[in-house]
DNA sequence: CTTGACCTAGGTGTTACCTGTAGGTTTTAC
DNA sequence: GTAAAACCTACAGGTAACACCTAGGTCAAG
């Protein structure tokens, strides 16, 4: 098959697809008639894990590890598990993160159904943003975690 | 002040100071002993705004164009509560998305446990991820059904 | 006067794609 | 029976939001 069928087949974009070959992680024949990438069903089937493997959070760099550990005959599941005992936390952490940012959200936008708007005075930007700084900024829920 | 005061008092690095004035963000005057970046207390002001804005998840962009509106006398404040307006059910999916995989890897570590770690043997990749493919994906979404 | 900490500019690297261009192929229309 | 429309392809380059690197200029201390 082309691209576009494997594409549409795994529910991603062409480009996905044509993305994944460029980088290795797929791989195709040429169709010598006239260039085509050519995939069979082991194209799918990987192109299902990465997808899979993706929407958990890992990255194509580690995905092409695990394909290349698997292809060198050796088991990549011991990797992956370790990978995902670090992930659980990770995850956890952005879920709270997120969740913060949630809160501050609602909280402004209920806040400033009461609120005018601020005309620029040269002393604030945007009182709705910048009024959170006071209450808002988490005293013990250190966020030095952002940098990765 | 120069870029690494600055940073040290937003708690960023001096590198995100420096992108940030590459792009437009932050204004500084050049000191013209010796062609350093002067930065004054406005600018630390719109940095916390940049880095507030930043983590509540508006893009560069974004906080480009609240300063345009700002600067031009005009209040950003309706279009930055639009915009939160539409954050907020971004925002919910994303935790529920995390929360959904956060689920399916302590699921799979715990299931994990159980199961003797797959050598590649051409037909499955890493049982690990994939065992979950037919528990974890929804189950009517057939993917045949292409009329092709 | 050298060491080390800081600064400059511009450039490439990163991740996971998306967009744009140029052209080949297949289908539909007359 | 051919020509335009519709759909496909490949490859180059762009995007966000920085981080890192090169190669050098500057400044206070010893």
């Amino acid at each position: 098959m082309h691209v576009s069928e494997l594409a549409k087949k795994a529910k991603v974009t062409a480009e996905t697809v044509r993305h994944y070959t460029r980088i290795g992680l797929l791989t195709a024949d040429r169709d010598p008639h006239n260039g085509y990438q050519v995939y069979n069903k082991w194209a799918l089937q990987r192109l299902q894990f990465i997808r899979q493997a993706s929407e958990l959070g890992f990255s194509l760099k580690q995905i092409e590890d695990i394909f290349a550990q698997s292809d060198s005959g050796d088991s990549p599941c011991p990797m992956v598990r370790d990978w995902l005992r670090q992930k659980v936390p990770e995850t956890q952490a952005k879920i709270a993160q997120l969740q913060a940012h949630l809160v501050k959200m609602e909280a402004a936008l209920a806040a400033w159904e009461k609120m005018p708007d601020s005309t620029p005075d040269g002393y604030s930007i945007c009182c709705l943003i910048e009024e959170w700084q006071d209450k808002a900024t988490t005293p013990e829920t250190a966020k030095k975690g952002d940098a990765q």
